[in-house]
DNA sequence: CAAAAGTATTTTGTATGCAAAACTAGGAAT
DNA sequence: ATTCCTAGTTTTGCATACAAAATACTTTTG
């Protein structure tokens, strides 16, 4: 007989890994931050060993780097890095259209139609924090149509590594207009099943996200940028 | 002054990460294997701390599968899962090739040209191996020229999946002939700087690629490639 | 006082120990 | 024989212990 009694919680180096993560993803562990194995497996309760493993993955996923004898840091992105991983979710994204437009069916349109109107809703309201949520929603969705798990791991892993510069940024009215503009074409182009216009749209559409996070980074100096030499 | 991290040999568990990739790349270590700790540690000499550590790395990069409480294993793909790879694989490196023909210098060009007439050479020998060496190392110096950190990162983690069934694929002389008549255009379409020409030749590469894997699969029968239910 | 040197403390990296879960195998019951 | 149970063994997962490296601190010396 199976035990019912507690949720079988996945191995605690798997959930350390999660809630690492996600302090990671939304900013609280800024990147160049120390990881003191000492302070975080007594906050997180753990001892060190499923702390490590957890720090490993993450460096594995791009999030943390790794200095020898010297413990783990947030990895932290040089202007040229940003650059470099814009260019690559765009590519990825460019994929996700290429294949949801193939491959979407009437439903998942359906629900895209919907987040997008969810959507115009919060930017007519001019609620930012609501728009990104839905924004990223509807992005997952698209990457979600293209019926492609490992596009879908790739394109996560990826993206975590700027999430936090997302959830930071800001968009002049200008931007945010054209923003959503593209979003309607993309929603034109997905009913129409135009892949290589959508790829286009996307990757164009992205290029215009890496702008807006490199003037932040520039004007808003949000942190520190540099890598240190090797 | 910085020291020259030579002697200073890196951590244990990067160490052991690097020899189990490569073991798992080159199907020493089989897909569906069992990583059993103790027979490991034994085997390289280290504790099972460090083993763990770069088995969770390995996880992370797609290589391993974690069973909870029951270990790990070699990754096994599923022909979809095949499919699937085979299709980000082939986006990677369609957008190696669009920015590389975009970034290219004429050394680079000149290393890739050459390198292709030594390919050449393999293949009028029927040289296998050397043909696949020397066809990995177009592959890579492509995407080297689209001076893209993060996509070489990503394209290598994604390809060390697929690796251990490229070294094993077989070629008939028609799709061997196909393939080399593919690589003299991607020269041809470098040297011309035709980006969106050089992306879509790729694309289709890859997908030959990936035909030629999958009749592999059906025939051959190289090993299992269910994966278990959960 | 500043720089250097030496010492103490912290922190990381690796090994080992221990408990819980998963296998194995040998019967007992059907 | 097949299924079920159970005791023994193995293996995993986590915690802890110990050694080496790095850092912080103090003292010494110019």
């Amino acid at each position: 007989m199976t035990n019912l009694n507690s949720i079988p919680r996945q191995a605690l180096h798997q959930e350390v890994a999660t809630r690492l993560r996600q302090r990671i993803i939304e900013g609280e562990l800024a990147p160049g931050a120390k990881l003191n194995e000492r302070e975080l497996s007594e906050r997180l309760q753990v001892s060190r060993t499923p702390l490590r493993e957890a720090v490993k993955m993450l460096a594995a996923e791009g999030l943390v780097e790794l200095l020898p004898n010297r413990g783990a840091v947030v990895a932290q992105m040089s202007e040229q890095d940003v650059i470099d991983t814009f260019e690559v979710i765009a590519g990825l994204e460019g994929m996700s259209g290429e294949l949801a437009a193939k491959r979407i069916t009437e439903e998942e349109l359906a629900e895209i139609r919907a987040l997008h109107f969810e959507m115009l809703a919060a930017h007519s309201r001019r609620d930012l924090p609501a728009y990104y949520r839905l924004n990223s929603r509807i992005h997952a969705q698209i990457n979600a149509a293209a019926r492609n798990p490992v596009l879908t791991q790739t394109w996560q892993t990826v993206n975590a590594r700027l999430q936090s510069l997302r959830f930071r940024s800001n968009l002049d009215e200008g931007k945010w207009q054209q923003a959503v503009r593209e979003h309607d074409a993309m929603v034109e182009l997905l009913a129409a099943r135009d892949a290589s216009g959508l790829r286009e749209l996307l990757v164009s559409h992205l290029l215009v996200k890496r702008d807006a996070v490199l003037e932040l980074l520039h004007s808003g100096r949000l942190y520190e940028t540099r890598k240190e030499e090797s």
